[in-house]
DNA sequence: GTCTATAACCAGATAGAC
DNA sequence: GTCTATCTGGTTATAGAC
């Protein structure tokens, strides 16, 4: 079930075909969106990639924004999976260990979830104020209060919890963000796979060291 | 003098109400472009909103692109005077303190020159390759060599130098590209003075540890 | 359900008066 | 230099054939 609507899918003969479309329709309108931005985004472009005629497209998802809506709720449920659950009865090294590599897997495996993400933050969360008001502001304060159960229990640095979720989710989703800006600085066309775990490497061991773990 | 361009500014006897109209011109175009994106920006509402004709802003600029890229120029200059200049004849923590301090008080005061540069770049850098390709490639390679100097000397702890820029960029410039969804999961309206302060200490704190410096 | 053709709209850019 | 009025092109969305 998604994060954002609580609408049932329903499933007929029909709708082998028809999610398959929507899988690759959604793929591409998220490409597209983030290229191009929402408004410049046409929904004839996303037609041509997945070669279908556009009114399918419009008669599938109702309109343009609509389909904004369904790229964002698809983004949400692929992070609301991947998201490493920080247990209060673990220990606060294996708990960031997990976190941090978790972040950076799936930056470098779906950069553009975490650009679309981005994308839709940075221009003002028009359409993600009711998620983080709600959701993600319940995860962080939950998160928070087992960090500081942690620092509280002696077993970390005394630092302020909040600004180490920001600190992790910030430099996580960077390699995802900014990977266009990474690769020219490097001089590479893509990353490789020795980059996730060098990257991993290089941020646990530091955040580690950060919060007096290590 | 500007980064990305190397044109000579005329000044006339017009130049000093032509200047004051430019700069309301893009600061209203550099707020468009980021709530609207570069397609959904209008001109007629950047006209609005400095109560001058549509036909000005296009007679001034020329056209949307040449504004846009205005814009980004304009940033541009603003980070090239405002980062603080790692010296090789300093000590490795008052580099980093002054960085991070640097860094931060720029994305609480001038959170949306952050903003779209950010937007730029998960865009794809369509328009800032050649500033990344040089200008920005050479700095970074010229910071990491200085790190690397320290590092040699063995008056820091030994980890990838460019990939610490990256975690000191990314995480400070979370709290202007991010801000709406910060302010959001702490509920609050706006920021204040005291969370510069703050996130400040948090971050130079954090970061000094990380790198063995504390 | 699927697709073609079209309606209705809006934006960038420009011609030309002042 | 400044501004009004208009042209042109491209977009979403839909009506209606199949």
């Amino acid at each position: 079930m998604s994060i954002l609507s609580k609408g049932k899918t329903k499933i007929n003969k029909h709708s082998i075909t028809r999610a398959d479309n929507q899988e690759k329709i959604l793929k591409a309108a998220r490409e597209e969106f983030i290229s191009q931005g929402y408004k410049g985004a046409s929904v004839q472009s996303i037609a041509d990639k997945v070669e279908l005629p556009k009114a399918n497209i419009l008669y599938y998802f109702d309109n343009k924004e609509k389909l904004y809506l369904a790229v964002l709720e698809q983004t949400l449920d692929m992070w609301d999976k991947e998201i490493d659950h920080i247990d209060v009865n673990g220990d606060p090294k294996d708990a960031i260990e997990k976190f941090v590599a978790g972040k950076v897997r799936m930056s470098f495996k779906e950069p553009n979830a975490s650009k679309i993400y981005a994308l839709e933050i940075i221009q003002g969360s028009q359409h993600l104020k009711e998620y983080t008001r709600t959701y993600l502001r319940a995860w962080v304060r939950e998160k928070a209060k087992i960090f500081q159960h942690w620092i509280d229990q002696g077993k970390m640095a005394d630092i302020d919890p909040v600004k180490l979720i920001f600190l992790i989710w910030s430099s996580t989703q960077h390699y995802a963000d900014f990977e266009s800006q990474i690769l020219t600085i490097m001089n590479r066309a893509e990353y490789e796979e020795s980059d996730v775990i060098e990257v991993t490497e290089f941020l646990t061991d530091f955040i580690l060291r950060g919060c007096k773990l290590k």
